[in-house]
DNA sequence: GTACTTCTAGGCCTG
DNA sequence: CTAGAAGTAC
């Protein structure tokens, strides 16, 4: 990493000369950089939030208000017109992939200067900072980054150790309580003094010896990121000041997002000390997109910004410049509906456009064919083309249908969400690997992977080494280089545990001279893990094999583009690239026209993109707004920002929909309308067709026959799938700023398997089967498969069989 | 007795 | 789909 505090002269030669403050008289520009260039093109608002300068700034941006061109321009602004140095700035966003874009966009108005500007999410912040001042905060350097499923593991060990029953009190449910406290900066001493009752009590066990753990594993969680970062302000002083001397200029996006770790490190940064001036704060957001509370974000925190910091500026952005005046209107009427929200208005000058379009389906299936119907015939119409169309759903498990109905009438779609790449087995075994070998300590990786693949450790050679090092105090990793001390230890789990240890000792020595990707395929390839998948007749283990190799070339394109910046490729460096940009964001590619495909995705995910035209599906009081919020305000509320958030995606056509019945847990389930429609004026709906009009086609799917078009494999991937992660592995290749096409698509678009008479087979739901004859070909080759209890005929192309 | 495999129950809201 | 339980093999 780049010396922390390393101000170099700025691209024009000029020296750096750090402004004391924002309002001091304007300099003559520099040559490149004119102010007023920045201006043209702003409406007045913008501009005004461009050019503020002085106390702290809202920005309240509504939807499709240009919000990011603000932020970046704004950026520029300080640096020509205000002489504010590009090291002096530090904008946070939520996901690497705005920060890479924020980045980007600044980079084309100010040139390379913006690469001394920190432009990053909070927790790479965090991890840069901690990196930095790791023996102030107590850590080794190579401290490991746990997330939400290595915190879980960790809390099961935890609870074990308490004895807590893992019914009143399962692991997931402790670490989701043990987050929250982090989020409001509750630290285990001070929960445990205030611990009411048995099930409080047994929380603060669990927290204050999970904590123990963590430290003892050198790891810190991803909401021990923002807390730890937050107390190394507060004591010391002497560190906060650093950071509050450099970072003149603190820029942060989707405020509404924050949770209360996130604000206090905020206020921490912008706070003055003695002998150092506040630093000017500007922060962006919009109350009303806020849809993440479940996570810790509170919505305080936008609206109270002027009672937090004095002087405060709050500007409104109302113009809308990506949907039509219909869209707007029915996306400021639900909106209003949210009682002590601050006013406002969202309007357009593209004049009304479409019309809404509404329906309501008998069933889910028949929901799911009218989507269908209506892409191709405004695909027939050359209207759109299937990448300017998106199908939002309230939760994952609602795409099923649509899967299914899209796989049979051959539309393209692709599906974002479900299992991530690295949340993928394999990715984290390779990865738990990989941490194994970087920091000893790290327990829960090393647990994770001693028996994987099958060693002769099992559960009680496991116990006997915790008991060990417990007895001992010395780490798991070194209580099992003595595990011949341990008491009642099996010889077969004894020749395990010494194959393993050697293993990890080799590799150990590999990684001082190796590159990542070397020590990774050594990892995989001498642990017998990759030759126990490549074996397999599993078909599932050929994409888990295809997904390691993708991990391979993640690392291999890590390390070049590290080597370019003359810096040493470290596997600590890869591992914590990998944490961050593992964490929350999953945001699909941004390919113009989104690789030409549907695309499939819950109102979550959908927040931050547009699109041409979108479905709002499943409009079922209990399916949207969710069964869980309909008895409480609060939650209702965040509902019905998740419709605002959905409904303003849209660009020109809005389509709602719902289903009278849906099939639930195997029942039939009859949901009225969801509120939120009830919420639309009227006249800007136009139905299609309604509740009552028993005319039912559905079933057919019809008119779509004869298309060429190949399918993609997203629809076995929820099953249990075919699709490996290759999709997902260009996501996380994007988001490591690689370049995809290098990535292997060849999972991307499903095939028709070719067979022949007498070849076996794999089908997902029925298993084993021999092929007993085939007609037709292409993508019309059917077979005749004999599953043993029954035989059957399947169209190859959409059946998700697999030949042996 | 230990490790490993197979089975089934419980779970899904959203990142 | 994942974790615990029961069943099987060594």
């Amino acid at each position: 990493m780049r010396a922390l505090f390393e101000i170099p002269m700025s691209d024009g030669g000029e020296a750096a000369v750090p402004a004391p403050d924002g309002d001091q008289p304007r300099r003559p520009a520099r040559p490149k950089l004119d102010p007023e260039a920045l201006l043209s093109g702003l409406n007045g608002p913008q501009r005004d939030a461009v050019t503020h300068a002085g106390s702290p700034l809202l920005i309240v941006a509504g939807a499709g208000s240009g919000k990011t061109r603000v932020l970046t321009h704004r950026i520029a602004y300080l640096l020509a017109a205000r002489d504010v140095h590009p090291g002096q700035v530090i904008a946070i966003t939520f996901t690497n992939k705005a920060a890479g874009e924020m980045k980007e966009r600044v980079a084309a108005l100010v040139g390379p200067r913006a690469r001394l500007m920190w432009v990053s999410t909070f927790h790479s912040a965090c991890v840069r900072i901690l990196r930095a001042e790791h023996d102030h905060a107590g850590l080794k350097s190579t401290f490991s980054i746990y997330d939400a499923d290595d915190s879980r593991r960790l809390m099961q060990l935890v609870a074990r150790e308490l004895d807590l029953d893992p019914k009143r009190h399962p692991a997931r449910g402790l670490a989701a309580q043990v987050s929250n406290l982090k989020n409001e900066l509750v630290d285990p001493e001070t929960f445990a003094d205030r611990a009411k009752g048995p099930m409080e009590r047994a929380v603060a066990e669990a927290y204050t010896l999970y904590q123990r753990r963590l430290k003892e594993a050198h790891a810190l969680d991803f909401d021990d990121l923002i807390m730890t970062t937050v107390h190394l302000f507060q004591s010391h002083p002497h560190v906060a000041e650093t950071y509050r001397r450099r970072f003149r200029h603190v820029l942060v996006d989707e405020y509404q997002d924050t949770n209360h770790a996130q604000y206090q490190l905020i206020k921490e940064l912008v706070s003055g000390t003695e002998g150092v001036e506040p630093a000017e704060l500007c922060v962006v957001g919009d109350a009303d997109q806020s849809i993440y509370a479940f996570r810790g974000a509170t919505i305080r925190n936008i609206l109270e910004f002027e009672r937090d910091y004095t002087n405060a500026r709050t500007i409104l952005l109302e113009q809308n410049y990506r949907s039509t005046q219909t869209i707007l209107n029915a996306a400021n009427a639900v909106i209003s509906r949210n009682p002590s929200r601050k006013p406002k208005r969202l309007w357009s000058d593209q004049g009304p456009g479409e019309s809404i379009v509404g329906y309501v389906a008998d069933t889910e299936h028949a929901e799911a064919d009218w989507v269908a119907r209506e892409i191709d015939r405004l695909t027939d119409d050359t209207e759109a083309r299937p990448g300017d169309v998106a199908v939002f759903y309230r939760t994952n498990a609602q795409s099923r249908v649509f899967e299914e109905v899209f796989i049979r009438v051959g539309l393209p779609y692709k599906v974002v969400g479900g299992v991530r790449f690295y949340e993928r087995r394999e990715v984290r075994d390779a990865l738990a690997y990989l941490r194994a070998i970087v920091n000893d300590d790290d327990t829960v990786s090393i647990r994770r992977v001693m028996n994987t693949p099958r060693r002769g450790i099992g559960d009680r050679a496991e116990g006997a080494i915790e008991a060990l090092s417990t007895r001992d105090r010395i780490s798991f990793g070194a209580a099992m280089r003595r595990a011949s001390d341990a008491p009642g230890i099996s010889s077969r789990a004894l020749n395990g545990i010494g194959d393993f240890v050697g293993l990890l000792e080799g590799l150990r020595e590999l990684s001082d001279t190796a590159p990542p990707e070397e020590v990774l395929e050594a990892a995989l390839t001498r642990s017998g893990y990759l030759a126990e998948l490549e074996e397999s007749t599993d078909p599932q283990d050929a994409g888990r094999v295809e997904n390691l190799q993708e991990l391979v070339s993640v690392a291999r394109e890590f390390t070049e583009r590290v080597e370019g910046n003359d810096e040493q490729a470290s596997l600590a460096g890869f591992l914590e690239q990998v944490a961050l940009v593992a964490d929350a964001d999953q945001v699909p590619s941004d390919d113009p026209d989104h690789q030409g495909v549907v695309t499939l995705m819950t109102l979550h995910t959908a927040k931050g993109l547009e699109f041409p035209i979108v479905f709002l599906t499943g409009l079922e009081d209990g399916v949207f707004p969710h069964m869980r919020a309909l008895g409480d305000n609060t939650e209702l509320e965040e509902e019905r920002r998740l419709a605002y958030v959905g409904i303003t995606r849209a660009r020109q056509r809005l389509y709602l929909s719902r289903a009278v019945t849906r099939s639930a847990w195997g029942a039939p389930s009859y949901n009225p309308t969801s509120r939120f429609v009830a919420e639309l004026p009227e006249e800007l709906v136009r139905w299609e067709r309604t509740e009552g009009a028993y005319t039912s086609w559905s079933g057919s799917g019809g008119g779509v026959g004869g298309r060429s078009t190949t399918s993609p494999s997203g629809g076995a991937a929820r099953g249990g799938g075919f699709s490996g992660g290759t999709p997902k592995a260009a996501a996380l290749a994007q988001r490591l700023g690689i370049d995809a096409s290098k990535l292997s698509t060849a999972s991307e678009l499903r095939q028709a398997p070719k067979v022949a008479v007498g070849d076996r087979v794999n089908h997902q739901r029925y298993g084993l089967g021999r092929v007993l004859a085939v007609e037709g070909q292409g993508p019309n080759a059917r077979a005749q498969i004999d599953f043993g209890d029954q035989t059957m005929w399947l169209v190859l192309r959409h059946a998700p069989v697999e030949k042996l």
